[in-house]
DNA sequence: TATTTTCTTGAACAATCATTCAAAACATTA
DNA sequence: TAATGTTTTGAATGATTGTTCAAGAAAATA
């Protein structure tokens, strides 16, 4: 019937993440977007629209791929509360072993645009409340588990815990020092204990 | 001998300051930067060298600001923990009660702009130790005077708060509720108790 | 008041921006 | 193979970008 596209989706959004995460939304121009991509301008605002869709797109596409690596982590360890302190581990040595210090794409990007744009900022709104989820869920059972004490407040702890991931996002771009991240990260997670 | 500049300085810097935190820096052009603060483009450039100029102008008067009341509310308590109490309920009030959602000025700049931009980043990271310091002074205090345990390590906890302020002004930005903030607020300060 | 020197003005600059579109290319169906 | 219809191409678009500069205005000195 038709002429069918010729480039992989996902490996154009992986791209475009990459240029938009290290340049920023409003720096990243559509001519580097061509050059990462491989993509023709014309072929970009036919699948996406526009540089705000292709953008919207890459924030969706981290969001999936940010909330399954949580997910996985949270599961990995032997008990809920473990998991939570894996988590952090990992987001400790990504921060400290990464070259470039991009942080964390959504932290910047809700940093960058502003509020007014309601599509980009619903999408990132939406992916933080999945976060928390997934973290409440974790203190949940750690709390039904004996694991938390009684006297907490699992969602009071799962915002805590937000608040000390973005934190270190913003904080480890001025002090990317393994020791120093590595000794607030353990304060961070002695509230959970007794 | 010659003519004197005719504009206030601290008043352009407040009109220009205002600007670039409420677009960012990228998406701040020149034409609103001359219609917020009356300068033409030629006063600007004469006065400030650039557009990069300005904006570090307004990152330092920033920053002056910034400390002082970090500085003016610290010693306003009664004992040094409780001065960090009081900043950290003014900052609570601040992310609440403020109509727009601007956040911190140098934790958008630190986010949007690359690392790559040497004088840029350098003036962040200044202002970030500059108040790390100022609180590690009070913990310090409070150490000495008994008020905190003294199994606490006051450096640790210097950054610890540092995180979770910055990481409120990130959570702030999509969840911008009085009770919740608050209470996340308490949270972060039990850490500081014995 | 005349001179000097700096500041202000605002139009003009080249560069770059996001976006469009007509023509060419091509995969699919008939 | 021929017809169909979407995708790709890449030059062109008009708007906007940061910056410059020559001319006019004005403050300070003599």
């Amino acid at each position: 019937m038709a002429r069918t596209a010729c480039f992989d989706r996902e490996d154009v959004l992986q791209k475009a993440m990459n240029v938009f995460w290290q340049e920023g939304y409003c720096k990243c121009s559509i001519t580097s977007l061509v050059e990462a991509t491989g993509l023709q301008p014309g072929s970009i605002y036919g699948a996406f629209g526009s540089k705000e869709g292709l953008f919207l797109a890459t924030l969706e596409y981290y969001s999936q791929q940010s909330r399954k690596k949580l997910k996985k982590s949270l599961e990995a360890a032997g008990s809920a509360l473990d998991g939570i302190r894996f988590f952090f581990g990992i987001v400790g040595d990504v921060l400290m072993d990464e070259q470039e210090q991009r942080g964390c794409f959504l932290v910047n990007t809700v940093l960058e645009i502003s509020p007014d744009n309601a599509s980009i900022h619903k999408a990132v709104k939406t992916h933080f409340e999945g976060m928390e989820s997934l973290l409440l869920d974790s203190l949940d059972k750690a709390l039904k588990a004996g694991e938390l004490a009684s006297s907490k407040n699992p969602e009071i702890l799962a915002r805590y815990l937000m608040v000390s991931l973005w934190g270190l996002q913003v904080f480890a771009k001025t002090r990317p020092d393994r020791e120093v991240i590595g000794g607030v990260i353990t304060q961070i997670l002695t509230t959970l204990e007794v």
